[in-house]
DNA sequence: CAGGGTGATTAGACCCAGCTAATCTCTGGT
DNA sequence: ACCAGAGATTAGCTGGGTCTAATCACCCTG
């Protein structure tokens, strides 16, 4: 058997890697009001069709998600605890990563995407405690608590902000190491605040100044900045 | 495909978790000359004979060990450097969740023995840096360098040391949690230095002076705790 | 030398997780 | 109303890792 990764005494499904992943997926675009299907999650996940299949349908069968009439698949009480669980691991080890062995916030990714299974629950708290107690990671994600509520909230893109706006960048999507150390060279991390100029048509770049220096945004990249017009 | 642990460019079996939890432990009995047999092998991983052989098979299919024909199993070069690196990220994990993370040495192995396989060779980099390279975990195991010599030498077990002896402590087999709490409080870790009284016979317990107290240790006990005549 | 016992392996089964190729289903356009 | 295409699923395969039950091999004893 694959290693199961958390003892949990709940459901009757086995909570392997693979598992964990795709709860977390699944969470993951739910929260960006993305469209959860097969293919998507195929595409995140980076494996072929069919085992997404495989997968839903074990997930379904451990009562973890649903899948109404119109194949719309949505976490059950029970699977969306699990998929917070994941997440808060993912983001509590991101953190850590980067606050106390010194990664930087673009090379955390993959290593937590393997620790997010690795961990006790003790380690969890361990870690937690050591940080303490923060509430968001390093790309300015929120950190679900372990019990209690969580909104997982995304902000405005920035792609979508109109010219002239002072803009307060909150969150990064975490997805793309090579964009996220493109914008950490230019001061575009959570916390900092842009002037938006204006934005280029026919799908051109959005000029932003950060500080003193002025900047041209390709669209894919102003895409995944999001914060608040300020 | 159960998830590949390590991505390692030599040779052609895939290095997941099993494959390096067997490693791990054949070089562990190696290291204490004791017969790395299949039921032996089977014990220590927890696992049914059957599993062991079939393990054996694919490692020596991989070139990662060797048996003559006496079934005498031994680590080929690649094994046992792929064995080092096994152990010496185990260990460098107990060191770091003791040292970093405030974790008590009795509930640092289980933790390490997941935690082993899931650490890039970055965060091995990592975390041995922040702790300053250091050379034993808190068991007083040796770790391995990540190149370079190593010796896995295990010292005189305080079960075989005259009486009225000045024992200095090197070395606790880490395998069960129980007794390393128990030695724990009563000062029986790396470096104590305590005084062997006398042994009760019948196999009754080994009696020991640490500090101004004095303990009746279970021969059971007195075997796991290595060190060297003072 | 025969028998018994121990340790290792083989046989046969199951599950998870991945793949490709084929099929199915549904929706939209002409 | 029909057909094309996209997306999802099914079919069928591979392989790791686990198990139990049965068998094999070998050694020691009587």
């Amino acid at each position: 058997m694959p290693q199961t990764v958390q003892s949990s005494p709940c459901c009757e499904i086995s909570h392997t890697a693979a598992v964990e992943d795709c709860l977390r997926t699944i969470f993951k675009l739910a929260g960006r009001k993305l469209p959860v299907t097969t293919s998507a999650l195929a595409e995140q996940l980076r494996v072929a069709p069919p085992t997404v299949s495989a997968m839903l349908k074990r997930l379904e069968a451990g009562q973890l998600i649903t899948r109404s009439a119109g194949h719309e698949i949505r976490l059950t009480k029970h699977g969306e605890r699990h998929a917070r669980g994941v997440t808060r691991r993912h983001r509590l080890v991101e953190t850590f990563l980067v606050q106390v062995l010194g990664l930087s916030w673009d090379e955390v990714h993959e290593e937590a995407d393997v620790l997010e299974h690795a961990i006790s629950e003790r380690l969890e708290d361990r870690i937690d405690g050591v940080l303490g107690h923060p509430t968001h990671d390093p790309h300015g994600d929120p950190i679900p608590p372990r019990n209690g509520r969580h909104v997982e909230s995304w902000a405005a893109p920035l792609g979508g902000v109109p010219a002239g706006s002072r803009f307060r960048v909150e969150r990064v999507a975490d997805d793309d190491s090579e964009a996220l150390r493109y914008l950490a060279e230019r001061g575009i991390t959570p916390g900092a605040v842009l002037e938006v100029m204006n934005r280029e048509p026919f799908g051109g770049p959005v000029w932003v100044k950060v500080g003193a220096k002025r900047h041209a945004l390709a669209p894919m990249l102003a895409d995944v900045v999001h914060g608040q017009v300020a």
